[in-house]
DNA sequence: AAATAATTCGACCAGTAAGTCAATATAGGG
DNA sequence: CCCTATATTGACTTACTGGTCGAATTATTT
């Protein structure tokens, strides 16, 4: 029964893994809902139906779920910006399709741009910064790609770039899943507004 | 010397105040540096060479003085609002005035969007997120009146003031001053952007 | 059913930071 | 030069919360 011993360990482990997701999905909405020092671990368990010391069995520490929280959007993100390779003839284009998908990240996956990298110390902090910076500078790269085909209006990258950052990482404060406006129609609201001001 | 008496007593008065602004202002750039829960008490009376009881002496509670933080903003922002009033023919005339404003206010002034809403608790939050408020429907208002006169592409109110005031608050991220932009460089900027983007 | 491994918990520990207070230093006014 | 009000402090208290640990409980294997 080697292969059923097998099968039940890597259902185990699966489960492990599953578990541990959830918690840093249930985290992730409550630091975006209260922010990361008004979140207490206590909270965190409680609303998984779980006390503070059985957390500990799948986290090793409240900072690794920040750590993880962020992890789990730039995943995303790096994998929105891989999508786009080779699609959209201009760089206008590819902004367009890219930006969309991290709107629809942030309203419709219900994942959020945590703004608390200051709680994250050394190694932690060093590593999301990096990954922040590498998708900063994709999307400069499109931008200024655009800017060599003509289709979108010459400026200063970087300004363009944190402008358009800028308005999504907002979504994470005013946006209610549920209202008024659906996550499709904020994303082509966005996409429409950030390619008028941007294209020639 | 009844009048030498006053004067002294108002010099005083004046003074305690002076003091406790820089006490606001000192913490606000920490807070702004730092986030709010990252930046202890004592650290700001440091920065100020004082100790911590000191503070105590013109400020109630570490709260009071984010409560205040908010409330420096958002005078400056109602400032800003009200020195439109009457300028610009038209909506995008307007907004452009105000938008480069909130901008400089940001940058040149040194003020930030404090987004530590949520660490704030009872009368103290509800009052910024009625001023926050107030902002807001300020600058709909004249998005609005834009639409109205056909200066500004029609489209969601709401979607669209949110999407420049996220770009605005973001600043506080990745703006430095003394860098290679400047503050009067990047208002001009995002008053560009800003225009291009909702503009018929 | 016994033995073993995976989960979960109550109770506790330790560090940190806000806030207090009695005591002290400083500065003008008489 | 004293006296009063203002300004400042060191030492202390208090409360919270992240994190640990051994025991208990539950699931799995043999």
């Amino acid at each position: 029964m080697a292969k059923q011993n097998i099968d039940r360990a890597f259902n185990r482990e699966a489960q492990y893994a599953a578990k541990r997701r959830a918690v840093i999905r249930s985290a992730a909405a409550a630091f975006r809902r209260r922010g990361y020092h008004n979140t207490s671990m206590v909270l965190i368990a409680k609303s998984l139906g779980l006390s503070k010391a059985a957390l500990y069995y799948y986290v090793k520490s409240k900072e690794e779920i920040l750590y993880e929280c962020h992890m789990m959007i730039y995943d995303a993100m790096d994998a929105a910006v891989k999508s786009v390779r080779g699609k959209g003839d201009t760089g206008l284009g590819k902004l367009q399709l890219l930006y969309g998908g991290f709107a629809n990240l942030l309203t419709r996956d219900g994942l959020g741009l945590l703004a608390d990298v200051d709680s994250l110390k050394g190694e932690f902090q060093a590593t999301v910064l990096k990954r922040r910076g590498a998708i900063e500078r994709a999307v400069t790269r499109i931008v200024k790609q655009g800017m060599g085909d003509g289709s979108i209006r010459k400026a200063d990258a970087k300004v363009t770039v944190f402008f358009l950052m800028g308005a999504l990482n907002w979504l994470n404060v005013w946006y209610e899943p549920g209202g008024r406006l659906s996550g499709e129609h904020i994303a082509e609201a966005f996409v429409e507004q950030m390619s008028a001001g941007i294209k020639t």
